[in-house]
DNA sequence: GCCCATCTATACGGCACCGTATAGTAGGCG
DNA sequence: CGCCTACTATACGGTGCCGTATAGATGGGC
């Protein structure tokens, strides 16, 4: 048996690469198999074809970004607020996860099958926001409506590009998490 | 003199509804030329290339969606909250602006000279929002943080997949919109 | 009615990509 | 060693797109 020179998972990170420096329409198997210095001939004896790709990046996604992710918040434990945050850490810093995420988003907007998978994505990271919310504010109301700002600071905060005079965006994300927490 | 039968502002037209719903890459000369029911004959008449196109759609985009939603704001008056309010209306409902919207903020991520465009652009919304909620709190890096969470609220509601159980996605902003103008 | 600028259709070469077919290579196993 | 499987390179037809060239239509101005 030859051994796997490009295996499967390769085709899937460079997938992942290409999707989060180009979006969906980056992922084209004849430039990541350039990108992986091989033609595309060994590509279609993993995949049936660029969509199942797709699908295989998708998956791939899902179970790093939250899977994993959550487990280790579990498992380090913590302050609410510190579980939250290292859940945000881990989910949103790196330059990994964190391209890939913003990505899928803009992709979920036209494609209902991503949008579905997003949800489900979204709908745990959100549970965890509400348990730790939940010990500093009584209000289910105002929980969701806390968790809802504090998830869309996390996302929207890449999507703008507004300036803070005399502060940096940090700084400023700082006071609103105080404001969120308090 | 012959009339203009599809005149440069259908192509710029056509273009920003490509980009609403199919992303920079979605816009594409023939394709335009499909859906105003002519062939791509005339385009280059107008515009040098294809790129000559987009930066015509962003100048579009940038007046439609700042100036003339700005100057409107400011001619309605009234309370600030209610001004900010209807900024956000006007640029956020009706299917034309916000879509536009949502694709120039994940394309800026990859262009920088969309990324200059839409920091003038949000730049400009960010001073009404400091405007306003200056007027219900005093702390200037409160009211940074307060402008930035409704920013943030304001755009990643449509980049997030989450549902609120019991609650409509309306019903949370509502109640966060409080939070942050209290 | 005719001219002429303005738009339009058509055709072209080039490129990048998809998915398939086919032949070549390389390494484990008997 | 030689086979057989897994991977790889190459080549192909098809498609969609770009930008250019060129010829045809259309309607206002004189």
């Amino acid at each position: 048996m030859g051994v796997a020179r490009t295996p499967r998972e390769s085709w899937v990170e460079a997938g992942l690469r290409a999707l989060a420096d180009g979006g969906p329409e980056a992922v084209r198997v004849e430039a990541l198999a350039k990108a992986l210095g091989v033609t595309k001939g060994g590509f279609y004896g993993y995949f049936a074809d660029r969509e199942a790709l797709l699908t295989a990046m998708l998956d791939a996604w899902e179970r790093e970004a939250v899977d994993s992710v959550l487990a280790r918040v579990e498992a380090e434990g913590g302050d609410p607020r510190t579980k939250a945050h290292r859940a945000g850490v881990l989910t949103f810093s790196g330059e990994r996860l964190l391209p890939i995420d913003l990505a899928v988003r803009d992709w979920a907007r036209r494609d209902p099958q991503v949008a579905a998978r997003l949800r489900r994505v979204d709908n745990r990271r959100m549970a965890l926001l509400r348990e730790t919310l939940g010990t500093v504010c009584t209000d289910p109301d105002e929980v969701e409506a806390r968790s809802l700002l504090a998830f869309c600071a996390a996302i929207g905060a890449h999507f703008l590009a507004a300036d803070h005079p005399g502060r940096t965006r940090d700084e400023v994300l700082a006071r609103a998490a105080d404001l969120l927490w308090s």
